[in-house]
DNA sequence: TTGCAAATTGAAAACGTTTTCATTAAGATG
DNA sequence: CATCTTAATGAAAACGTTTTCAATTTGCAA
């Protein structure tokens, strides 16, 4: 019943060649005859010999695999990363094994773990919390590491990302300089060294660029929800705020929507500003102003990266910085 | 340098012990005398050993992992499935493979190989123009294959979906009752089994419930993109259409916008219903009416119709219909 | 005690490749 | 045509598990 499977014996014997040898041709390695890779090939077309990735991962101690962990798929945010990590694996022959964490410390360690196990060849992190726990396994990890559109606060581990500070400064400086007073500071949770090291960071440097106090009541702790975002609309009216950044698009849609549906008008009486440029900024009204980044990019470049560690290849620069803009569209004036 | 890998070997000597007798307490094999189990338990640790996952595939034939062929994670659609795929694919031990498509048949088929060589034990299949080439390999695959959210017309591959034929009556029949003279047909390609032979037949059987003839000119094959259907307005407007049935939400939004963005009222003057009940009907104003569909159950159930199917369990029924409904939001009246 | 069934264990053969190293075949050189 | 290189090949040892089957212990009843 169960489908007879051919093995590399099986062309050997038919082809009266040595498993060494059809195996050079499998891997098209030169030292073969012309004539004997032309036996082997028709023997291997007849039979339809198809290679055991499995034992070939266990002989040679590859496994043309990487393991992608990544919050949630559902997000946009990670899905596009996902997308240009995807596309560049296959570019160089490797497959992708996806894991959700929903940024669960826990799951993270252990997903890592059964990756780990499964002997990828490396390993690219989505999720903004690097604790010390996840820092160990990577250390540990014989396999490659890298941080996608994901920041650890010590610079060790090598990452694909914008300059986040830079972007959000630029971001909220110009919502200033258009007249807005007190502009609110919406973001995932603070224990995310991309919201309390670099976002926030680059919010107060550019109040304080227009000598404006901080001013704690302005910084909106929730966590990255539509939900969240609508549903945040009184507290920015009663703490007064005329505009808003916010980290994150769909939080953001989610603060739009809330504002307009109680009748604020965006942006002439609200201004937001979002963060990540996915395209739900151009699915709402009005369109999202957003900081543009290249998601597709940084999960390329992540995964570009990575087959260069894998592969022992040099490497310029272990913390890549992509470029990022800036994208007027109808939530600002 | 390289991290020295502890095999199953070093701790059977270590312990004093077999490899079978290790692999026994690895397994949870419970011939093993309590004391025995201890004590390779205790060497287990200290020398931190962790089984190879590749060596033990290649013995014991199952990798715990399975394949999964995604036309564009970038699709919410998709991606909402694929969660629910991998939730219950963690939940029965086994780790996804993900591939994108494009919908691309040369991409989905070198894929599948590439799966099958990676001896993945089962594989989920989501895309709707199931070829035959397709067919045929999904045939001499010895690992299952089970479809989610996507319709093979033969009825042969195993699947999970929802009965998109009464669906789209149900919501036809709606806009109709409820006064519109001539809905449009909006959906992607017609080459795919569910735009043709489900959602067309729907749409189809609910005209002629209400005694209108069918009008060609009514039906727009497009692309599903956002883009797609914003350039849409002028077509729909030309073609008299004052509702539309839209087969996939980003479509859907981008026809949304295009009408309100040229001044039409949405659902005054044109309703619209879409058919995925994804995140984007909400993000959009007005909300968008949509069929509803156990997205994440979709994917829930496929991957747990696959474990079955790989564990020679038995299996009630192979084309799993879940059940839809229809969500009246703000596009219409 | 003795004997026997059941519970534990271990030896060794898979699993299907890659890779190393030695050997043989084939050209090239004088 | 003898000799020396170099190109092609093959034998066999990994790779790190699981699994089968036989052997050994153990526990108990008689």
């Amino acid at each position: 019943m169960d489908k007879q499977t051919v093995t590399i014996y099986d062309v050997a014997r038919e082809a009266a060649v040595s498993m060494a040898t059809v195996s050079r041709v499998v891997n098209g390695n030169p030292n073969v005859k012309p004539a004997t890779r032309k036996k082997v090939l028709e023997v291997i077309d007849r039979l339809d010999y198809r290679p055991n990735a499995v034992a070939r991962g266990l002989a040679s101690k590859k496994t043309t695999t990487v393991g992608v962990i990544i919050p949630d798929v559902t997000n946009v945010y990670f899905s596009s990363l996902a997308r240009g990590i995807d596309d560049i694996a296959m570019m160089y022959k490797y497959n992708i094994i996806l894991a959700n964490s929903d940024e669960n410390g826990r799951k993270e360690v252990q997903v890592l773990n059964t990756l780990m196990a499964k002997q990828v060849d490396g390993i690219i992190f989505m999720g903004n919390e690097i604790t010390d726990d996840l820092r160990k396994e990577f250390e540990r990890s014989k396999a490659p590491v890298v941080l996608a559109g994901s920041v650890d606060d010590t610079g060790k581990t090598p990452s694909v990302n914008i300059d986040y500070v830079a972007a959000v400064k630029e971001a909220v400086k110009n919502l200033i300089d258009r007249g807005s007073k007190r502009v609110a500071f919406v973001s995932g949770p603070m224990d995310q060294a991309i919201n309390s090291q670099y976002r926030l960071k680059g919010y107060k440097q550019a109040l304080a660029g227009a000598g404006i106090d901080f001013d704690e009541s302005l910084v909106f702790e929730t966590d990255y929800s539509y939900q969240a975002g609508q549903s945040l609309e009184p507290a920015l009216l009663a703490a007064n705020a005329d505009s808003a950044f916010v980290g994150d698009d769909e939080l953001a849609a989610g603060v739009l929507n809330g504002l307009t549906d109680a009748g604020i008008d965006v942006p002439n009486k609200f201004e937001i500003v979002t963060s990540n440029d996915t395209k739900l900024t151009e699915l709402v009204r009005p369109k999202l102003s957003s900081i543009t980044q290249p998601l597709y990019d940084i999960g390329a470049v992540a995964m570009r990266l990575l087959t260069k560690l894998m592969e022992n290849d040099e490497v310029e620069e272990n913390n890549v910085v992509l470029p990022y803009g800036l994208m007027k569209r109808q939530s600002t004036k």
